[in-house]
DNA sequence: AATGAATGAGTTTTCATTCAT
DNA sequence: TATGAATGAAAACTCATTCAT
């Protein structure tokens, strides 16, 4: 599938905020966010202090921007894939394995995500976390209906499901690699199929 | 199952390297590594910084023995789990449900894991990736008998199945609260199901 | 003779680096360089600490700049003076008179240079050791000349001969004081006089 | 000449003290005083910090005791060979003669005396001055004598050529290599006849 | 829009020394 | 005689952020 990816190749002419958040998504995804400099971020995007503090509110801000560009992403695919008017189960499996494509695909901001979310200001973390609530939930629903259908196993909560298979989804940053034998493509249809056997009823 | 904890209520007599372990544990999983001072452990244990770096060589050395810690537990549960001469699909079975278990009894061990291992020195990040990684080879080895047997479906590869299943019992921390509605050996029941029902033949 | 003495009234206006390079110097002489701590010299030079490390990487860099600066007024005013065509042994008096007056014009230095040389970083102490190798290196050649042209004896190895003398330079900081019977220069003279008469033949 | 060494194989055998002297000795002359800790010092002897601090009241202690051992040596030996009766050059020669072979034999604690006097405390550094002080004036009579005798030149301050040949062999430790060239002894001849060459009349 | 010198509060770590045993 | 756990004060260094230009 085309276009799983946020941006494109980083640090080469576009904006200059464009440059910082590139530079800085690669280096929190290398070494962490309190162990990259502010420092070292500018230097990767070729500008100066005063130019990131021209742009972005602090160091923080950065961290935001980076949540908020992967959820934005990610809502916006998974909203088209679950209001088609196919099967429940299609669309569920749909779902699935694009959640997981478009994650592999955007690694770096979903190492970031997991490793990094408590160090956010406590503001933007709850307003990052209502809007995961919020694609979490319109997940559970698609798995509710089936199972109102008939078409899932109901004795499984569906909320509890949820939870199983994005805890799945989020720690592909710890073993997925580009360079890898399947892609996250592959990996996608593997983990919807695994989801949907597992609602079989 | 009785005894998931690995260690009692924090912060009282004890041994003073026990003291720091406990509030280290603690301070780390709340705050992150990063933001916890050892100024805040020390005085959260009661000692001095003299004493701390008496027993423990770095602040690094505590993050580490974090993880030995846990890997220890874990690694000597499912090993006895996994070796039983009951049929394949319960020892699994019993093995998912365990893991669960103690992942959710030794939550801030967990969650301090996945969030900070990439602050770990690296030769000590090697080390605790090798026990890992025996950890994960075991309980893979277990799913390939069960393909072998014929009991599993084998047209998912047991290394993709491991990713998969440890990916959400890894991401607990994210979401379990003790004070839920479902107790960690509940969770571990229904996840232990769900990953049995996705192996159905 | 005019101009032996490398910098002027230390700790006023001038640029921030050179205020703290004075008073390192004056610090490190006084009280030694493990002895004096960067707050006493951000302190006495009237700025931060964070001033100081946007200068200087670091402490050592301090101590290794204050050789530099002394390697290279002596190294200059050595050459200028044994490049003459006057007689070889009025080139050799004029070398040791001068040498020996810059030294006690710029005491501090040389007494940091001697007492705290392992104490410098093995990179840094590698490179002041080359440059003070090839000064030794001039002065013997210009014995040599002497030695070779039958004006000095031949029967005392040129670079014993340098060791001899350097090594009564290098311990003025041991002894001479600024308000003493004898300055400098005449201190040099005395110096040259002796040098040039156990070279008699 | 035999028996130029303060003390044989260190570390070995002898009592608890000697041992930590050597110790001590050897590790201040590699790394400076303030570089080695005392940590360093006890596992190098093979004990504990309390058995230290049983024997030697501080660091500064340990720091004093080399200082005091090698002036006692050197000062009898001087005062040995001052005491002939054969004529005052060779007296004179032998003494030069004798402590440059000396400080070569010794020459850890000549390199720790000039690094670090500075770090002894005011007290017992007045007292070692002192006491070198003695042994500089007990020289500067020999000269002095020979000049009255007119065997010397008179017309250099003998106080001046005290320094002079002192700071030579002062400066030993800064060039001399056990395994160079040149023995102890030979270098003794040597600035020994340099000294009587640049004194005569 | 951008620079970069300067700040100041904070960090981890070291270490000589003490003292109960 | 000797141990070694514990202290407490001080050290070097870092870094997000500000601000005059």
């Amino acid at each position: 599938m085309a276009g799983t990816e946020v941006r494109t190749a980083p640090e080469v002419a576009e904006t200059v905020p464009q440059r910082l958040l590139a530079a800085a998504t690669r280096l929190f995804a290398e070494h962490g966010f309190e162990t990259t400099s502010v420092q070292q971020i500018v230097d990767a995007a070729g500008v100066t202090k005063g130019a990131m503090y021209h742009y972005f509110g602090s160091k923080d801000d950065l961290l935001h921007e980076i949540y908020a560009r992967l959820l934005r992403v990610q809502t916006a695919r998974m909203e088209q894939e679950a209001a088609g008017d196919s099967p429940v189960a299609d669309r569920l499996h749909a779902v699935a394995a694009d959640v997981v494509a478009t994650t592999a695909a955007n690694l770096d901001d979903t190492v970031i995500f997991f490793r990094s979310m408590h160090l956010l200001h406590p503001d933007k973390r709850a307003e990052v976390r209502a809007q995961r609530r919020r694609y979490h939930e319109r997940v559970r629903a698609l798995i509710e209906e089936g199972q109102a259908a008939g078409v899932f196993r109901a004795d499984e909560p569906a909320e509890l499901v949820v939870d199983f298979f994005f805890g799945s989804v989020h720690h592909l940053g710890t073993w997925f690699r580009r360079d890898g034998e399947l892609t996250g493509e592959q990996i996608g249809e593997h983990f919807a199929d695994l989801l949907l056997a597992s609602l079989r009823p």
